[in-house]
DNA sequence: TCTGGGGTCCTAGGACCC
DNA sequence: TCTGGGGTCCTAGGACCC
């Protein structure tokens, strides 16, 4: 889809039509979530921070980013898409790889199936999507790229490395800042000098991994396969905040929301988190990582909270300035999976269990614990009192 | 300019087991 | 006496993507 979360906000703002408008930057430490094709002209680029985009852009409409309206508009979108053929790997909230190879019968050309699925989209959902076609997935996914704002492109059979090897490097699915600037110590500016190096030299300079993924990429060879996937591999929440968290109290308070905020997503997911892991970045934009493997998994934020108190003391001396909190579940399996005995009694499981159905009913803000029913108090000469969880 | 939030995958070292 | 070989799992960090 075309810068999606700007064309999600137009259809409910037509007024914003043919306007220069950036999503997200709103708060003290905001980035571009999203910036529209009229911002893009004066450098406006997702990831871009706030300052920096009203710098360059002073005319924009900056809107805060609705993450609730990007995924149903996703939902559409997806729905458009599995009507059109079944064999659909999503990639992201705005993007597909579909295999039409099964398409052949029912249109005249490649050409012909993209501009079907495009104008479909149009219809159904009112947005903008562009669609690019290939025979591997790699190179229909830059296809797609060149093919941006609102277009199609088939790259041929036989054509890929006429298309692929002009490109710049950093158009590599793959390359990033730090590859790139290995990639330019070894002189290389286009993908065709990538495939031109040694795949050797590559290895030994990125990686086996790295070196050798992007040697076959820019020799046009990728036997990837459009697969749908199963599921999620790992559920995470985390926040910056708009001023950094010194009070150690605070800090643990907000370690209790992010237990809550996971819990409910694990169990919304219907699943459960063997391995826990906190996230702490501080002040000077350092971050650390501690995690924790349980025996049993876990999906309360009665048991999150404990862990992730436990694994906040082994990441962040007391007083330490924190700048974002973090707090995420890997090895997830389904919820129903027989566990371990526990000898004790575990009544949270129940309670959490009744909030879950309050929250079905009434909203995700209908409840919740004590601690976090007001905006953090500012700590009024020390006189922060225990309150029940 | 001062750096979001949600993910995936890879690497490397160490513990542990037989 | 001073150190094998193969394997799995865990932890922490980093690159990358949208």
């Amino acid at each position: 889809m075309d810068a999606f979360f700007v064309e999600v906000e137009r259809l409910r703002r037509p007024e914003l039509a043919g306007k220069a408008v950036v999503v997200g930057g709103a708060g003290p430490r905001g980035v571009v979530a999203a910036a529209s094709y009229e911002a893009r002209r004066h450098g406006v680029h997702s990831a871009m921070p706030a300052g920096q985009a009203r710098r360059l852009c002073p005319h924009a409409v900056f809107l805060p980013p609705d993450h609730a309206a990007y995924r149903e508009a996703s939902k559409e979108v997806f729905e458009v898409i599995g009507s059109f053929t079944a064999h659909v790997e999503p990639l992201s909230v705005d993007e597909a790889f579909l295999d039409i190879g099964g398409l052949r019968l029912h249109y005249p050309s490649p050409a012909a199936a993209g501009e079907e699925l495009r104008s479909r989209l149009r219809e159904q959902t009112r947005l903008p999507a562009s669609v690019g076609i290939a025979t591997t997935k790699f190179v229909a996914k830059l296809a797609s790229e060149a093919a941006k704002p609102d277009g199609l492109l088939v790259v041929p059979a036989g054509a890929e490395l006429e298309f692929l090897h002009p490109l710049p490097v950093r158009a590599l699915w793959g390359v990033g800042e730090a590859t790139h600037a290995r990639l330019e110590e070894l002189g290389v500016a286009t993908v065709g000098d990538v495939a031109a190096l040694p795949r050797s030299l590559l290895e030994r300079r990125l990686g086996s991994a790295v070196g050798g993924h992007l040697h076959d990429l820019a020799g046009g060879i990728d036997e990837r396969e459009v697969e749908a996937g199963e599921g999620a591999k790992s559920i995470s929440t985390e926040h910056t905040y708009g001023e950094d968290l010194v009070d150690d109290a605070a800090v643990e308070r907000e370690v209790l929301r992010h237990a809550h905020h996971l819990a409910q997503r694990l169990r919304d997911a219907g699943t459960a988190a063997r391995t826990v892991t906190l996230k702490v970045r501080f002040s000077d934009f350092s971050t650390v990582t501690r995690s924790e493997t349980l025996g049993n998994a876990v999906d309360t934020a009665h048991d999150l909270y404990e862990i992730g108190r436990r694994l906040l003391a082994r990441a962040r001396p007391p007083r330490r300035p924190v700048r974002l909190l973090g707090l995420g579940g890997t090895g997830l399996e389904p919820s129903g999976e027989p566990r371990q005995l526990d000898l004790d009694p575990r009544p949270w499981e129940d309670l959490e269990g009744a909030l879950d159905r309050i929250r079905g009913r009434f909203g995700s803000d209908a409840v919740g614990p004590a601690r976090l029913s007001r905006p953090p108090r500012e700590p009024d000469a020390g006189s922060e009192a225990p309150r029940p969880e």
